[in-house]
DNA sequence: TCCTCTATGTTAACAATGTTTACACGATTG
DNA sequence: CAATCGTGTAAACATTGTTAACATAGAGGA
């Protein structure tokens, strides 16, 4: 480690140990003197490139959104292959929702990150931003006519609502990953489904 | 009032004031000295009456959720009188989950931090519980047989995790109570009537 | 080449947080 | 009436975010 007195890229580095001190200790655990000991700088280095320490919540919250939609997107593109398009689009809607939803089991303290509510609003968009990956599944899915008319305009909320919703609720409730919480996603996924009245193409067997 | 050493029901007055400092701030503003000020007792006053200021913001967080449980009891209660149970029945569900939203919108504070991930737990269960008054409904729902069989026991997750995403949405990203608003609420409660499978009552007009 | 300026770091202090310790009051109870 | 215990206060403490004054390195112009 060369120990220079200018850090060189501090601001970015700050971010990600942001997020990697996220991961370990939650939120709460996101500290201005812990962030900066980690990085080995001072506590009042953030002020050169931060203006509070409010934006480096929201920047290091803007990242686990980013982390988030990354993974979402790695998630569907996994699965690309399928001989009817239409299956496929709505394999790949399904499996958006999925990867919502392991993403906020797996690392419940960066999913609470991502929706944090802060203060400061930041300059930059989120890139890749869940709401978009949702947004792009959705309308696959409308220009195949599987979405009806009707519902085109609300259908990004019923979709964001039911399984976020979900998703917070496994995370405050701090549920542990077993059988039955699998069986409750498919469950609400497929409510999704039928919410959108979306065409069935696995029927369900009991 | 009367100025005594011993305030005599310091407990149960800090949760009110709890409660009305996070109606005024949010959760944030819930503060030991802020609050021991208001109350007008010093800051080392609640020591004596909860081992953490953790356990103070559990409270106040349980104070919350019955408030919300109040709120959705006084709305679904105001329309018992219906010739047929079974609509009636639906109709109070659909009742609870509108309460939800609107209690959500118009104390954001409150709801916040109904739902806020506190450290402590608490020795009491909440009275009434919002969750418990959606299972009664939803049991009601099945008794009519409005519920399908093969729904029943994800029925709930499904319901909550919907309203409840939505809730949240709109309460993180400050959503102003417009008309589009009530549509989307609208529009996400017929999504869950749709995932439940429940019969139709007043058909979609378009 | 040297000088200056600017960007970016440090150090020391600050107010405001939750918390603890030692002490004070006062009501209950034997 | 006196002892005890519950409940309050005052003062200090460590830890938060933040600021002000100072230090250093590197870039660019004389």
């Amino acid at each position: 480690m060369v120990d220079r007195y200018h850090h060189g890229s501090l601001r970015p580095t700050l971010i990600e140990q942001g997020l990697e001190l996220v991961i370990e200790s939650g939120p709460s655990g996101l500290t201005v003197r812990e962030l900066t000991a980690r990085v080995g700088v001072s506590p009042s280095a953030i002020y050169r490139h931060f203006p509070d320490f409010e934006h480096v919540k929201s920047a290091v919250a803007q990242a686990s959104r980013q982390a988030l939609g990354t993974w979402m997107i790695e998630a569907a593109d996994g699965i690309q292959a399928d001989e009817d398009p239409r299956r496929a689009a709505q394999l790949r809607f399904r499996t958006l929702g999925e990867a919502y939803l392991t993403f906020a089991l797996n690392e419940p303290n960066v999913f609470s990150m991502a929706f944090h509510q802060t203060e400061a609003t930041l300059a930059q968009p989120d890139d890749p931003d869940p709401w978009g990956v949702l947004l792009g599944s959705l309308e696959d899915l409308a220009s195949d006519g599987q979405l009806p008319e009707h519902l085109l305009a609300d259908a990004p909320m019923i979709a964001w609502s039911s399984v976020h919703g979900l998703a917070t609720i496994l995370v405050s409730t701090r549920t542990p990953v077993t059988i039955e919480t699998q069986t409750t996603i498919t469950a609400v996924i497929d409510g999704v489904g039928r919410a959108l009245e979306l065409p069935v193409w696995d029927p369900v067997d009991d």
